[in-house]
DNA sequence: CAGAAACGGGG
DNA sequence: GTGTACGTTTCTG
């Protein structure tokens, strides 16, 4: 099946994990709830001395307690594997654990269970699994609500599978409210409108007027409008709801009327009702089993605009203006009946396919970050960049035997706060009209700096932050760098060694080999629409190898380093002033430079070599 | 002037 | 829930 989503119940005290997904088949989907009851979670502790520690962790009770080798930033460590029952009991026991005197640190001790699983089990989202189990007797299972659901009883975890791009069913709406007075108040304004459009040949608009209308769908009163919405998405079953603002509005402004009416958003596939939970100082509306997307949030860090409003991100995206009408006068609209109302109708059906429109466009390119990153997509489109690579290293970390480095305390993320590195360089434009004018940029610059100067936080030589060292040349006993080579960066001085290979610069190395990969195979491809998806998942990975560099500066991120993190511009400084220095030499007028390429003029009599 | 509070999107 | 945005602008004392 494809794996759309992931969580985990609890079932007699014991964690079991819940795998949402579909088989396509030519009379419909069918549908999966996978259940692994194999998974347990755990954390590690770097002691002092290991059988102390391994006997003050006995004395506390606990019992699984497993002797591990890892790496830590290259670093060989033996570490101990705490194995508990219940993923709460992980953040219950930390601070005892971390308080023994022979426990030095804790590692991993804060990655939700979920996606623990799926990092350890290779096991990536929106990707083909293989499993084995039974199938259980629906009425058997603890989790009630839901029909036409086949319910599987694991015998082991899910194998993955080589697969191309899942199609789902999307379906975006949109609600319209009555709110005379300034903004929509849900103690008092009533919802007038839902509209509705998918992949899946349907536009509609649920409404208590506008029956002579072929789109809308008539109901008597605003309970219906919800419950009509409530049934609907059932019907339908889409894989995936997406909306505008979702989160903060329509999901939310939808539940208070929901309540106030008496309607259960029972939208959930086990029969769950719709759920938010909180992200920080916000909500995220979720399902069980039906994946929202708010595209506002996804926009936002998609493109670079003075606004994000759907008229705004719409006119960005498709160069044609939307259909709008004045927010704060809609009542007007919907009471004047006639004309006006007919305006308001189509304002509702053009709000929701616009949406829908921006699914369709944004969305691939979201779900192969999601089979690349391996992080369930309602998490992955809610997730800065900065958290995206993150959860793509602690994917690779695992891989590679590493064990992660934790996040920042509060203090350390203040102190990070207050520090940046200085970006690249930048030449003002010299004004005026110029003519004869070439152009030259290195192609992904940060980088192949990282690959080429080996910039990462496990190939830094400690002493050269603290003052000059020498690698290969200064021969004195004391220095324990005397017969290594490395790369020294220009202006700060900080040595990266050039053996082995850092962590960070092998998995950019990986990701632009495939991206390459990916590329040739485009070229040499003739089906376009093999030819868009190849070009998506290009896409994909160049915009996680560029994001890696900023990342080092980022100041939640668990690999931070300031110190690679100027390193790279540095280099990127150094490289760009030398070769507009040699251009120069050449006759070249450089005029405007910017990170990783400048412009330059040209008398065409004067230059030396013009091969 | 520094630190707190508000803001974004939505109707 | 192995959890707790975010960066910027505006207000307030």
């Amino acid at each position: 099946m494809v794996l759309l989503d992931i969580d985990y119940v609890t079932d007699n005290d014991k964690p079991v994990i819940r795998l949402f997904g579909k088989e396509m088949k030519d009379d419909g989907d069918n549908h999966i709830i996978a259940l692994d009851r194999t998974f347990k979670p755990y954390m590690y502790v770097i002691p002092h001395d290991m059988d102390a520690a391994l006997k003050q962790l006995e004395e506390m009770g606990l019992k699984n307690l497993e002797k591990l080798r890892k790496k830590d930033l290259g670093i060989d460590l033996e570490l101990i594997k705490i194995t508990l029952k219940h993923p709460q009991e992980v953040p219950k026991l930390r601070e005892n654990i971390l308080a023994l005197t022979m426990v030095k640190d804790i590692r991993e001790h804060d990655i939700p269970f979920y996606r623990r699983y799926l990092i350890d089990n290779g096991l990536f989202p929106m990707s083909e699994i293989q499993m084995t189990g039974k199938t259980v007797n629906f009425s058997k299972c603890v989790y009630s609500g839901a029909e036409n659901i086949n319910i599987i009883d694991l015998e082991e975890s899910p194998l993955p599978l080589e697969s191309d791009f899942p199609e789902l069913k999307i379906l975006s709406f949109d609600i319209e409210v009555r709110n005379p007075d300034g903004m929509p108040n849900p103690d008092k304004d009533e919802i007038i409108m839902i509209g509705l459009a998918g992949n899946f040949g349907v536009e509609k608009v649920i409404s208590t007027k506008g029956d002579h209308l072929e789109y809308v769908e008539k109901v008597s009163n605003e309970k219906e409008i919800i419950q009509k919405f409530v049934d609907m998405v059932k019907k339908y079953h889409p894989d995936l709801i997406v909306g505008y603002n979702s989160d903060n509005f329509d999901f939310t402004y939808i539940k208070q009327r929901a309540k106030l009416l008496g309607v259960k958003l029972d939208l959930g596939i086990d029969g769950s009702e719709l759920k938010f939970i909180r992200r920080g100082f916000t909500n995220s509306a979720t399902m069980k089993g039906l994946i929202h997307v708010d595209l506002y949030l996804v926009m936002r860090r998609y493109m670079n605009l003075d606004r994000y409003t759907l008229e705004r991100v719409y006119l960005e995206l498709f160069g044609e203006e939307k259909f709008d009408l004045p927010g704060d006068r809609l009542w007007e609209y919907w009471d004047q009946d006639g004309d006006a109302l007919d305006e308001l109708f189509r304002y509702s059906l053009d709000d929701v396919v616009a949406t829908y429109k921006i699914a369709e466009k944004i969305l691939p390119l979201n779900m192969e970050l999601t089979r690349i990153v391996g992080q369930p997509l309602f998490d992955l489109a809610r997730m800065a960049t900065g958290q995206q690579v993150e959860w793509f290293l602690m994917r690779k970390a695992y891989e590679y035997g590493e064990v992660a480095p934790n996040k920042p305390s509060n203090n350390q993320y203040s102190e990070r706060r207050g520090k940046k590195a200085v970006g690249g360089y930048v030449k003002e434009p010299e004004t005026g009209l110029h003519e004869n004018i070439v152009q030259f940029d290195f192609r992904s610059l940060y980088p192949s700096i990282i690959i080429s100067k080996n910039v990462s936080p496990d190939t830094l030589i400690a002493e050269s932050v603290q003052g000059v060292i020498e690698c290969i040349g200064e021969n004195n006993d004391e220095n324990p760098w005397k017969n290594s080579e490395c790369h020294s960066a220009p202006e700060y001085g900080y040595k990266f060694v050039k053996e082995p290979k850092g962590f960070i610069p092998s998995v950019i190395g990986q990701v632009l080999t495939e991206r390459s990969r990916l590329k040739k195979k485009m070229n040499e491809t003739v089906d376009p629409m093999e030819k868009k998806i190849l070009n998506v998942q290009q896409e994909a990975l160049k915009r996680l190898a560029n994001t890696m560099y900023g990342v080092y500066a980022y100041s939640r991120f668990r690999w931070y380093s300031i110190e690679c993190a100027e390193s790279i511009t540095s280099w990127g400084r150094d490289y760009i002033k030398k070769t507009m220095k040699k251009a120069e030499k050449f006759g070249f007028h450089s005029i405007y430079a910017d990170t990783d390429g400048f412009y330059a003029t040209y008398k065409p009599d004067e230059i030396k070599d013009n091969k």
